[in-house]
RNA sequence: GGGCGAUUAGCUCAGCUGGGAGAGCGCCUGCCUUACAAGCAGGAUGUCGGCGGUUCAAACCCGUCAUCGCCCACCA
């Protein structure tokens, strides 16, 4: 047959995109397999639709799809559901910022303009992160994409929203939340990231009533003394013992205010005397609840100063409220110093401005019940984190979980399913838009202005992108999912809701494994992000290494539970890798000039071929456990390991003698097996890299399935162990490698021809094997000649190495200096007597005799016993040269 | 204030159930050996953070301290 070409150089761009397309009018990515086994189903963490991707979520992908694709050549039939979230708040804010660079503010363009202006931002992103899912190799299935905004996720999140309204899950109620006055709406508390800030700490003189003198108070946020409505201090604290009931001035405002007394305040803290705000502080709030306070909002939505305040405060932001407030205090002689102080303060997660606890009127989801579901599926071992130490955190967080507030005053999102009669008052919560009142038949009725929390849509994800509520036939199937990947970062706001909402409306967990990734980082260990710059943009990777590259890299990297740090150089790695693949395959290919392909069931296999097929059984077996058990680092090392270092370094250079050989029957013997064993390791490392090993696996001669992405995954077989070959074959490579570092270190050049007698200890298997290729051996060690015997040469003038079952003179001695060879040998022999000491206290050890394994005893002392032969010999050899 | 993690070669990190310390990059030496210089062959480098303990045996298990990082938490 005709040799089959490869690109002199590996160039990914020459055929990534044409693969992909490939893949796709095959229908690669639909659930196919065997249908009486299991589906392998991963729905995909709905990548934002605020910009586009970073490396965490080429990292994400990958390696979701790495385990896709291994579960697809397994046979299982495997979904890989893919879709996007129209994330509230965070697409909200790049829309509004479009707008105000263009001079426009929202609410001139008015609600329904503005939800379409962001709709086609949001589907100009989806697009552009749809390619570039496609470009990193992601075998979703595009026909069931789904965004948590289509009609179909709309309708689950009316249901949802219903349903729990009907179980009395959700009330409507007038709490303190969490304000961000930027984005200008409440938002749940783990929406709110708390962060060390270096501020003050002022004390302030709140005068009695009776100006018989001051209750001193410590606050941080100053300004919020307009809404006081109490001084507390502790019950048991002697010091107030009398204050309490009295009342004190409020500064600023002429109110006055009582004194109170509350177990919560800290007698040990600051002056023990507390302001009460109930309004913007939620301890004070509970205190405000248990002594019936009035609670006064100074704030307005904008987070401005309102008209609860005096009037000159009324307008000010928070900022300028605090520097007037304090000025003030100080000109009415109430101010009492202030000291450095820092503490721990909310910000938005969104866009970082400081979060005020602000009273509103907000939809809640009571979580306890469904928390305690969660706890005892995990309890009952239905979901298991890789790694475990992650469920700490979703323990942690259920147990201590606080109802959810779920409205959001934004414009982009689910609007909340609640209307309300402007004649009767009546409140409707419907999962159909009604026309007219359901109690009094008037038109006149609205529905709430807000929406959901965008977690409302994410946490349906797995049974909504299935079809839920309808009863479909992909619920049925592939409900519940199989595995999450996702990072860390949304155990709360995501999976554990997920795992919640599953547990409500479907009765059963959404997926068993939910794999943790580490964090993505530069090299320095920070975080990437925009501010920053250090960020790595996975297209860019993709353009200059290829997709291969990127994910075998970031695979390489991903071990369980650790950070990935990466830089641009970091893709390396898999550059070469894939480089060297490719490179591989070209020779091989190449070799394919006027031979002809055999049965593979009449090819005799060679003591080396069984090396290597034994070699690859054991890497298969190794690949299959690490990807059962999402250790992508233990697979792609291996991968490396035996393609490079083994199939490359050692099989190919074995084949180039049957390559080069005068024999035709033998050379075809030697390519069926190569492109047998490439064909092997091309599925072997398909799911780690897809498009490299589809491209070459599309020119190999006589493949019976059409694409490798389609093919079957290279399992263990009991019956392809070769044992005694394969310890054969490292009793060769370490005689090779011993010449080797000899040549090495004597710096005897490539083109000196050597020497080398092997005396092979007799009845070892290796002693056959090494007869066997007296042939190799000379290519392998740049020798003229090698003899294998059982006995030791006559002649003398070799430099003798010892090995495990052979002995091996090298004639170089006219060629090194001796007095080295001396020292090595001396320091060889200082090296394995040292191990033999070891070993030997070890065996005279009772203690060792008596409680280690027995097989663990018999090779300690096997190893004792080749170390001391070796150092027997070493020192024949050293008393030879002297 | 609770909890979690890290500390191993110059750098970044593996090391899953305790049995003679590994990889990639970098470094040194020699090679353009007709698949690959993105390569080949060889080499050097570690009191596995400190101290105790358990064990016949500890990088690994336990305790403790130190340094760094992360998460959670309503001390004004």
């Amino acid at each position: 047959m005709k040799a089959v070409e490869l690109a002199k150089t590996y160039n990914p761009r020459d055929f990534e995109d044409r693969i992909y397309d490939f893949w796709r009018a095959e229908g690669c990515f639909e659930p196919k397999g065997n249908p009486q086994r299991k589906p392998y189903v991963i729905v995909i963490p709905p990548p934002n639709v605020t910009g586009v991707l970073h490396m965490g979520h080429g990292l994400n992908n990958s390696l979701q799809d790495i385990v896709i694709r291994f579960h697809r050549m397994l046979g299982d039939p495997a979904l890989w559901v893919p879709g996007t979230d129209h994330a509230g708040i965070a697409t909200q804010n790049v829309v509004e910022r479009r707008l105000r660079a263009r001079g426009i503010d929202r609410r001139e363009l008015g609600r329904e303009k503005f939800t379409e202006e962001t709709w086609k931002v949001a589907l100009e992103h989806k697009a552009t992160i749809i390619r570039q899912l496609q470009k990193i190799g992601s075998s979703c299935d595009w026909s069931r994409e789904r965004f948590t905004l289509d009609e179909g996720l709309s309708r689950a999140v009316r249901e949802v929203f219903v349903t729990l309204y009907e179980r009395g899950l959700i009330y409507k109620g007038n709490y303190l939340v969490n304000w961000c006055s930027s984005c200008g709406t409440a938002l749940s508390d783990d929406e709110v990231e708390h962060q060390e800030v270096h501020g003050k700490m002022y004390h302030i003189r709140y005068p009695f009533e009776d100006g018989s003198g001051f209750a001193e108070i410590a606050t941080t946020r100053p300004e919020t003394l307009l809404g006081d409505t109490a001084v507390a201090v502790n019950p048991l604290d002697e010091r107030y013992k009398g204050l309490v009931g009295r009342r004190v001035t409020l500064p600023l405002t002429g109110r006055t205010i009582p004194v109170i007394a509350d177990s919560y305040v800290d007698m040990s803290f600051g002056t023990g005397v507390v302001k009460i705000t109930p309004a913007h502080d939620p301890n004070d709030w509970e205190i405000g609840n248990r002594h019936n306070l009035e609670r006064i909002n100074i704030l307005t939505p904008e987070g401005k100063l309102s008209a609860a305040v005096p009037e000159k405060y009324r307008g000010m932001d928070v900022k300028s409220a605090r520097e007037a407030v304090v000025q003030d205090l100080i000109e009415a002689g109430l101010y009492a110093g202030d000291r450095e102080h820092v503490h721990q303060v909310g910000h938005c997660y969104r866009c970082g401005t400081v979060i005020e606890p602000f009273l509103s009127a907000q939809w809640f989801v009571r979580m306890r019940g469904m928390a305690d579901k969660a706890l005892a599926a995990w309890r009952g071992g239905k979901i298991i984190f890789f790694p475990r130490k992650w469920e700490n955190t979703y323990v942690h967080w259920l147990e201590n979980i606080r109802d959810w507030c779920v409205s959001r005053q934004l414009w982009w999102g689910h609007r909340i399913p609640v209307w309300t009669c402007a004649s009767c008052g009546q409140t409707m919560v419907l999962r159909d838009d009604p026309a007219a009142c359901t109690k009094c038949g008037s038109s006149d009725i609205r529905q709430d202005e807000d929406v959901l929390d965008t977690w409302f849509s994410s946490w349906l994800w797995p049974f909504s992108t299935l079809g839920w509520p309808e009863k479909t036939a992909d619920l049925a199937r592939f409900y519940p999912t199989s595995a999450l990947v996702t990072g860390y970062d949304i155990i709360f706001f995501w999976v554990s809701r997920m795992i919640m909402a599953g547990l409500e409306f479907m009765g059963d967990v959404p997926f068993r494994d939910i794999y943790i990734t580490g964090l993505v980082r530069d090299l320095q260990g920070r975080k990437m992000s925009k501010s920053l710059g250090n960020g790595i943009d996975p297209l860019e990777i993709v353009g200059e290494f290829g997709a291969d590259a990127m994910r075998f890299t970031l695979a390489f990297l991903a071990a369980q539970g650790q950070d990935v740090l990466v830089g641009k150089e970091s893709f390396g790695v898999g550059s070469r890798f894939a480089n060297k693949l490719w490179n591989a395959s070209r020779y091989l290919l190449m070799n394919l000039e006027g031979r002809e392909l055999l049965d593979l069931a009449d090819v005799k296999l060679g003591d080396i071929d069984k090396w290597i097929v034994h070699r690859l059984n054991e890497t298969a077996k190794t690949v299959n456990e690490a990807l059962q058990n999402y250790r992508f680092n233990e697979a792609a090392s291996s991968c490396y390991e035996f393609f490079w270092n083994e199939f490359c370094d050692w099989y190919i250079e074995s084949t180039k003698l049957s390559l080069k050989s005068e024999d035709g029957e033998e050379k075809d013997r030697a390519v069926t097996l190569l492109v047998s064993l490439l064909e092997e390791t091309l599925r072997l490392l398909h799911p780690l890299l897809p498009f490299i090993t589809e491209e070459i696996y599309q020119k190999l001669p006589g493949r019976k399935v059409a694409a490798c992405a389609a093919a079957a995954f290279p399992l263990y077989a009991e019956n392809r162990r070769y044992p005694e070959e394969a310890a054969a074959y490292a009793v060769l490579q370490e005689l090779v490698r011993g010449v080797r570092t000899l040549r090495s270190e004597f710096t005897i050049p490539p083109d000196k021809r050597i020497r080398v007698a092997v005396k092979a200890d007799s009845g070892f298997f290796a002693c056959g094997f090494l007869g066997r290729h007296v042939e190799l051996l000379r290519l392998l060690m740049g020798a003229s000649d090698v003899r294998v015997s059982a006995a030791a040469p006559q002649e003398g003038g070799s430099i003798a190495l010892v090995g495990t079952g052979f002995e091996a003179f090298v004639f170089i001695r006219d060629v090194i200096d001796v007095p080295r060879e001396i020292e090595r040998l001396k320091k060889e022999i200082r090296k394995a007597e040292e191990y033999s000491a070891q070993t030997a206290k070890k065996l005279s050890s009772e203690g060792f005799l008596s409680k280690a394994r027995p097989e663990v005893i018999a090779g300690q002392r096997a190893k004792k016993e080749e170390t001391d032969r070796r150092i027997a010999k070493m020192t024949e050899y050293l008393a030879d040269l002297a």
